[in-house]
RNA sequence: GGCGACAUAGCCAAGUGGUAAGGCAGAGGUCUGCAAAAUCUCCAUCCCCGGUUCAAAUCCGGGUGUCGCCUCCA
């Protein structure tokens, strides 16, 4: 298993912290809005990390913060004239819901911010202590200056950044780089008693007190967009690396941005989707193929089309299980040699730092065996079994049954709406006779005509 | 000013030294009363220039172009 390394710069072995087991942590919303499509490519992108280690056996560990107490939604509680709970919940809620329309399954812990107030306030006291933090007027900065490691991560020095980088005079830090541990409370917001006064936390400190919590002071795998490298990442190391002198996490993995039809998503540009709006007009899964159709580390570019090609592209997957009518397979087995090859290939694509365009392009491969007329039908029985199960890896066909038995619904729909068509044209001819005989073997299969002068309708007898 | 990513067929997209996966679209064959479906086959020498090598999309140097980060941001 090789993973590409932010903070190193080049893929590496994975060697876990303990055998067999995966301490994940991938930065979840700021919850004071709804999410938007961009933040739903990392959540998938790290649903399917998990899932794939889950699938190689690993016991997976997988925390995701809820960050509910921020600037923003402080500015969204203003707009909306509400509290900033009910906004921070609202949203929550909404995220939660999201998450789930998307098959992203949930992750093992989703602590929010403000249920870890008093572990925030004790590291940023420990900080201050160890001198690594300074309290000016109610605010607590971070002393960047204090820590060599600074900027490793990002791979930025702190000197050469800062010129002609567009940063907000603030003369109370030490050093521009300085980042705000704890903010003074202004008249109105939300506030927590601590040793510095009222006032909240600021960014970077809650996702450093709920990873540790739930991974321990060091863990595998840290995640989120590219993004977030600077200052996210780095700061939240940083306090890390000052507290305990390692790493927060051993790996670092970012996403790459998702534009809009070529362009930055901005809401100035009017081209800014929530998850919600994109869910409305298409299905999660044909989202999720889009998403993992392109290696994870590349920007991705969204339009309409290539969702609507990707809608197409998966279809194949359901022809070819339909045509094996999957859902009345008895057999579970998979002991073919080429199908176990395609299993080989289809990990050793994922090993590859999470390849899932080439795992995809296996499971066409499947696909392919499976609709191939020429093949014997053990093989395609097997294929299908395999397709399935290299798919769900993927987090594909989490609705399978409904999924084809829906197709056979619709199919049954139509078929009973074609017969009465031609109904309809015996009526017409006053040919009643074969009118009847249609009424009744429909009949015969539990259907009830009823026909009333605006045409003729269809139930199902109970 | 500093840092970084990317450039593969009409479109999307894999591929880090050995002669270009896959998907969408397109073309042709089979099948077919016609059509559709199904199925089979076909469709690129990898932005440009130079270098290293028996051999490069793949390494090095130089261009050109696109995009991103350095400010809240997945």
């Amino acid at each position: 298993m090789k993973l590409y390394n932010t903070k190193t710069r080049s893929k590496e072995d994975f060697i876990p912290l303990q055998e067999g087991q995966l301490k994940l942590y991938a930065c979840g919303p700021t919850v004071y809005n709804y999410f938007h499509i961009g933040n739903a490519r990392a959540f998938i992108i790290f649903d399917v990390v998990r899932r794939y280690f889950e699938y190689l056996g690993y016991e997976v560990s997988y925390v995701q913060n809820i960050t509910d107490i921020d600037d923003k939604i402080i500015e969204q509680a203003i707009s909306e004239h509400r509290d900033f709970h009910e906004i921070a919940d609202k949203y929550a809620t909404a995220f939660l819901e999201d998450c789930a329309m998307l098959g992203i399954k949930p992750p093992t812990h989703q602590p929010r911010a403000t249920h870890v107030m008093p572990q925030i306030i004790a590291l940023i006291d420990t900080l201050v202590q160890k001198g690594h933090a300074y309290e000016v007027d109610g605010d607590v900065y971070f002393d960047t200056a204090s820590l060599p490691e600074y900027g490793s991560l990002s791979g930025k020095q702190i000197e050469d950044q800062m010129t002609g980088a567009r940063v907000a005079e603030n003369t109370q830090k030490k050093h521009p780089a300085d980042f705000t541990l704890w903010k003074k409370s202004k008249p109105g917001e939300p506030v927590w008693q601590s040793p510095w006064g009222e006032g909240r936390p600021g960014w970077h400190t809650e996702c450093v007190v709920m990873s540790q919590h739930y991974l321990g002071e060091s863990f595998d795998i840290h995640g989120g967009g590219i993004d977030l490298v600077f200052p996210h990442h780095e700061n939240e190391n940083a306090q890390a690396m000052a507290l305990t002198g390692k790493p927060l996490a051993r790996y670092w993995m970012h996403n790459g941005f998702l534009n809009i039809e070529g362009e930055k998503m901005s809401k100035s540009l009017k081209n800014f989707f929530t998850a919600r709006d994109i869910l409305e007009e298409y299905d999660a899964e044909v989202i999720r193929f889009f998403f993992l159709s392109k290696h994870y580390r590349s920007p991705i570019d969204f339009t309409r089309e290539l969702i609507e090609e990707s809608g197409k592209a998966l279809q194949n997957f359901y022809k070819a299980l339909s045509s094996v009518d999957f859902l009345s397979l008895k057999r579970t087995e998979i002991t073919l040699s080429e199908i176990l090859d395609v299993e080989k290939g289809f990990r050793d694509a994922m090993d590859d730092d999470f390849n899932s365009a080439k795992a995809i392009a296996l499971l066409f491969d499947l696909a392919h065996r499976i609709r191939d007329a020429r093949q014997e039908q053990t093989h395609r029985e097997e294929a299908a079994l395999m397709l399935v199960k290299l798919g769900k890896v993927l987090g594909f066909f989490q609705n399978l049954q409904s999924r084809l038995q829906d197709n056979m619904h619709d199919l049954s729909k139509q078929l009973i709406d074609l017969i009465l068509g031609y109904r309809k044209e015996a009526r017409a001819n006053k040919d009643w006779a074969l009118s009847d005989r249609l009424r009744d073997d429909l009949l015969a299969l539990g259907i009830v005509i009823n026909d009333s002068p605006g045409g003729s309708t269809w139930e199902l007898r109970n």
